[in-house]
Formats: C-alpha cells, sequence, structure tokens
DNA sequence: ACGGTAGTACGATAACCATCGTAGTACGGC
DNA sequence: GCCGTACTACGATGGTTATCGTACTACCGT
C-alpha cells in the first residue's frame, strides 16, 4: 500500500557522512567482523543468505543494516536478493590502510585461535 | 584491610589475551579515542588527570578501565597518580599496522570535521 | 494465480554501556 | 597525625544494542 515510488530505496551514508567511531563500532561485532572478512575474500557482490551465521534471520538483517548505515557496505536489490558489497573505496579514501589492517588483524586472529590451518593461501 | 600483598594491582590482559573485537570496540568511542590519540601524541606515560576530557571524573575511570582491560593501554600507579601507556608493542605484535590506521583515521577525521587547522606538524 | 524464497518490520526482552553523584581509599606533604 | 590530591567503588539511570519470534512484503517461477 501507500504506493511508494521506490519501494526498495535504501539509505547509505554519503563518504563524508561516514564517521570513524561508527565504522570501528560495526567491526567490533563477532557476527559483523565475520560478514565483512567473508565479502573481503569472495570479493563479489553477496546476498545475504550467502553467509551462514550463527543468528536468525532477523538479527542478520539488523547487522547488514549496521555495517549500511556505518558506512561499511552497500546493499542494492537485485530481484528478490540484496546484493552486498564492501565500500572498499570510500574507506580507502577516507580512512587509507585501515581496513586492510582490519581485515589482516582479524586473520591473524582467526589463525591464532580457533583454526590451526586457516591461513589466506 | 585484609593486608593485601599488593593492594594496587591492576588486571591487564596478557598479549595472547587481547581480542581485536575488545579493541576496535575500545576504540570506537569518541572520548577513549581522543584519549589514546593523546597518549600517542605525547608518547609518554600520561596521568590520568593530564586529560581535559568532557566528562566527569568517575566516568573518566571507566573509560580508562575499558581501554586496559581491551588491552589497548597499560597503567601503573606512581605514587597518588596512575600513569598510563599506550600498548603499541602488543598492539603492533598482534595487528600490525592496525593502530597507526587508526590513529591516522582519526588525525584526518579531525582535520575534515572540526578543527580546519590541526594538522600534524 | 499460487507458492516459494529472500528479506523486512515490529515488538519484546535482556544485556550492555556511558554517564553521573556520592562516598571511600591510597598516597604524599605539612 | 591531618589534609589535600588522585583516583576508585558502588549504585542508579537512561540509552543503545543483540537477540529473538511472528507477521509481513517483494519478487521469481510455474
Amino acid at each position: 500500500m501507500t504506493t511508494a515510488t521506490s519501494p526498495r530505496a535504501l539509505e547509505h551514508p554519503t563518504r563524508d557522512q561516514i564517521r570513524l567511531e561508527a565504522v570501528l563500532h560495526a567491526l567490533s561485532d563477532p557476527v559483523r567482523l565475520l560478514i565483512v572478512r567473508d565479502m573481503a575474500r569472495e570479493r563479489a557482490e553477496l546476498s545475504c543468505s550467502y553467509f551462514d551465521l550463527p543468528v536468525t534471520k532477523s538479527t542478520t538483517t539488523h547487522h547488514f543494516r549496521v555495517l549500511r548505515e556505518g558506512g561499511v557496505i552497500r546493499q542494492t536489490y537485485r530481484g528478490t536478493a540484496k546484493l552486498n558489497a564492501l565500500r572498499e573505496d570510500d574507506l580507502e579514501a577516507l580512512f587509507p590502510g585501515l581496513l586492510g589492517a582490519v581485515l589482516a588483524a582479524a586473520g591473524a586472529q582467526a589463525a591464532r585461535e580457533g583454526e590451526p590451518g586457516a591461513q589466506l593461501s
């Protein structure tokens, strides 16, 4: 109802609206860090259902929204799916090296704890 | 009372107890980010009262504790004062480049917003 | 048109957290 | 011993958040 002209528009912060605190907060949750690591590894637009997360679908939606509103990812509708992409270019322009350092740190920590054979090639 | 042998011992995580999520969370608060930036700039052990923070002393204590328990800083008693030092060596060993990237990002953001003349020499 | 799949919206809940004020402890100096 | 300074502990409070379940919408096949 309400016949919205674009019923599937998504709010994204522009590049200069992205705040460092929000990015760090978005990355400080284990589930969201997992999502971001997966996206960085695949380097493609992934649908939400691609991820195998230890939470329900509602919670997944919530985490993707936090990532989107923090400016970490960009979400677009593609038919019935919603594709997610890392905003690597924007983050790199604003905070050079930050995303790479966080991803490397997450990889190092994962290699230390838990998966002793999980190194990135 | 209770005659504790070291009544002024402070809990610090060991290097391998430091978790990336905790570090990112500690850095995702504006007040704490300000503290860390000051410490990185001065490169010396600073007392808590050195900082001019927009919160009360109780809240300041809380923020320093979050930073300490996250493994970002090391606190030691020196008479009536408590000296704070960045754990740059531990963080660099665990997460190479992370602290530097965050500090650079914070500096860049501060230069963009608010203080248009505040560049680091 | 119908059903299935993908994701959202809306509450609800419990945990966490940033903030404060007040009262208390530790130490140095007088 | 007494006082001031530096910081802490405790309790309270209000806001945010991570989580869930259920009900809903949007789109694609058939």
